[in-house]
DNA sequence: AAGAGGCCCTGATAGC
DNA sequence: TGCTATCAGGGCCTCT
């Protein structure tokens, strides 16, 4: 579910509230997530201030002030919530996706500071809390992930060298977490469709013009959601707040049989399937 | 080694 | 109303 601007929004409201307090108590009341929380865990975190929030791709990590960390996956349904202690029921909610209330169901870990509780509740259970040890330990957890659309690593030279030979679609690599990291199904095909390029094309058969173009679009996708606070897709309940917008501002993603937003396109949107993920592009401007 | 496909899990929605 | 089938923003693993 969230893809690298979502995450980047919870950790911004993480950051104003966590950083610098020290874990209280920590409570798991489910340890079933896609790696399953060790006994050990709470006991890990105990007495630990937390020293800064950051992100990387789409992991949150906290920094500890004795430099371990704990690494945070939301995976496909993840959510964390901010609870003030001593207000019983009334929840302030620190996801994008801004619920008026704590989920009933779900929530399985909880960490008290004191005066304000972290709630993560995960109902697809395919997010995961990881504890690090140190730096090198996070490094290595890390070394298989490619760049961010940000980094002046993700350039023409990377990505042409990682294109050669390569039969595979385009779409399938903007996903690749390996070839670029943050990138998830919504913003891969907005993405494409900025770049006026077909999600089915071989990477190997895209022009130089092609590629920077993904570099630019990604960029700027990726920033302008973060500026937007990320997508809600199923926030239906108007609430005020922190609710995302990004989603009013997706030009194909959940468009199908819509005319393409292009002025000069007379296009309609289509809906495939590339690798059992859906994928939504305009057959006419994007070839 | 690259690429295709399956799998982990619950819930919302569509269609009968 | 109540069943079943399908799909959902991710990533890991195995097989060829």
């Amino acid at each position: 579910m969230p893809e690298l601007p979502e995450v980047e929004i919870v950790k911004q409201s993480l950051s104003k509230k966590i950083e610098q307090k020290k874990i209280k108590k920590v409570i798991i009341k489910n340890r079933n997530l896609r790696f399953k929380i060790p006994i050990k865990f709470e006991k890990l975190l105990q007495n630990k201030t937390i020293k800064k929030v950051t992100r990387f791709s789409k992991y949150l990590i906290l920094n500890f002030d004795d430099d371990s960390f704990c690494l945070i996956h939301l995976g496909m349904s993840g959510t964390i919530h901010l609870t003030k202690k001593n207000v019983l029921n009334k929840f302030t909610n620190a996801s994008f996706y801004n619920s008026p209330e704590l989920p009933k169901k779900h929530n399985h870990v909880e960490i008290q500071f004191g005066d304000i509780n972290v709630i993560y509740n995960d109902p697809r259970r395919f997010g995961f809390f990881k504890f690090i040890e140190n730096k090198q330990a996070l490094i290595k957890r890390f070394s298989h992930l490619g760049p961010e659309p940000f980094s002046k690593n993700f350039n023409l030279k990377y990505i042409l060298n990682y294109f050669i030979n390569k039969k595979k679609d385009i779409k399938s690599f903007l996903l690749d977490q390996k070839f670029v990291s943050g990138i998830g199904n919504i913003y891969a095909s907005e993405i494409l469709f900025l770049c006026e390029i077909n999600p089915k094309t071989y990477a190997m058969k895209l022009s130089i013009k092609d590629c920077k173009k993904i570099i630019s679009y990604s960029k700027s996708v990726l920033n302008k959601a973060i500026a937007k606070g990320g997508s809600s897709i199923r926030d239906f309940k108007n609430t005020e707040g922190q609710s995302g917008n990004f989603q009013k501002e997706f030009k194909v993603y959940q468009k199908k049989n819509l005319d393409c937003p292009r002025s000069k396109c007379t296009g309609r949107i289509n809906k495939i399937f590339i690798s059992n993920r859906s994928t939504f592009f305009c057959n006419t401007c994007q070839k």
